[in-house]
DNA sequence: GGGAATATTCCC
DNA sequence: GGGAATATTCCC
């Protein structure tokens, strides 16, 4: 094992959260530590053909032998033997395939002599709950639905009660308005007459 | 391996998942097959110690020697080789732990010869999943929830659909009569003076 | 390549 | 006993 090669464990984050260190100095993922020991522990060995390596630049990985790769050292490190799970890790951490004939792999902080970097990495899937961790997940997950929904259902309903109320206002409105065409018609008729009679009787 | 020991497998819920199978009959999950299986193989060896087993009514088991038990029997069928792993699964699938002073287990669908009544018992946890598969009393409990108010939301959003329309009705009827009570006021005003000037006239 | 279910670990 | 992060599997 490589000197450097100090894997992320139980430990790590153990005493990481008793003395208080911040997120970004926090020990990285064990996925990280472990695939990152893989290549380091591989450089060491002077095998005739290589399974997995750094690549030339150190900025990346390729693993040469995927057959080789899942049966001898993917057991050594994680509890399968399977490529594609690992694949499916690197995804996660938004590692990416950098080239179309040999399984190579790069992330901008996964990095050859770079140990430090790991803890910079994250996963992409991450979305931090909004709930009290008191709650259920079946609980959340109504409330999540509801959460949504009640915001809208709130401002409907609050511009529902506006709306009802400018519609009480303008009947009102109306209401006047039909009064005050009454009294004008009337007044009018009146206003006519009067005018016809005084008329009449001048004549 | 029992004769009805039929492990749920990726293959069983790709068959279940091809052939259309309902919900109600789909394959247990792999833990409550793997931990069944167990149970019944343990049945058929006639050790001189009991590890683990049957209670004697059938209606649960109990881990006699959790440390085997860890060691020896849970790397045979799971990832791993923790006692307290395989007891936070137990508790996932809604085991309760029936005695104090040994490791007993049990759950209304988990009995002995009743694998099939292992399919009916679901993960505590529902995940915050959006889209449809399989509906456990959770997940049907969230989409009923966003039924419910999907339905209020559009009946409040039917109303004030109507509710702004009659508003612009309202609002159009009310510029009509301002226009007839300008009118109104006019031709009273007109004949007012029309009154005025002809009696003027007349004098 | 990634969504989602299940499994395992870690911690409270 | 269970919440939550990470790992593994399965499927599209």
């Amino acid at each position: 094992m490589a000197t450097d090669a100090i894997p992320a464990s139980a430990a790590d984050r153990n005493i990481s959260r008793i003395i208080g260190r911040s997120p970004t100095t926090k020990c990285p993922a064990p996925f990280l530590s472990k695939t990152y020991d893989l290549l380091e522990e591989q450089e060491e060995e002077n095998n005739n053909i290589k399974v997995v390596s750094w690549n030339g630049e150190g900025s990346g990985f390729v693993v040469w032998c995927p057959a080789e790769f899942s049966v001898l050292m993917l057991p050594k490190y994680f509890k399968h033997n399977n490529f594609s799970s690992f694949i499916r890790q690197l995804n996660t951490y938004g590692f990416k395939k950098v080239a179309s004939k040999r399984w190579e792999f790069q992330h901008e902080k996964f990095q050859k002599g770079c140990r430090h970097l790991l803890a910079e990495i994250t996963r992409k899937k991450c979305e931090p709950s909004a709930f009290p961790t008191y709650l259920n997940p079946c609980e959340k997950n109504t409330l999540l639905a509801r959460a949504g929904e009640n915001t809208t259902r709130q401002l409907l309903m609050e511009e529902n009660k506006n709306l009802r109320k400018e519609r009480m206002e303008l009947q009102m409105q109306i209401a006047h308005f039909k009064t005050l065409e009454m009294k004008l018609l009337q007044c009018l008729s009146e206003c006519v007459e009067n005018t016809h009679n005084k008329a009449r009787r001048l004549l």
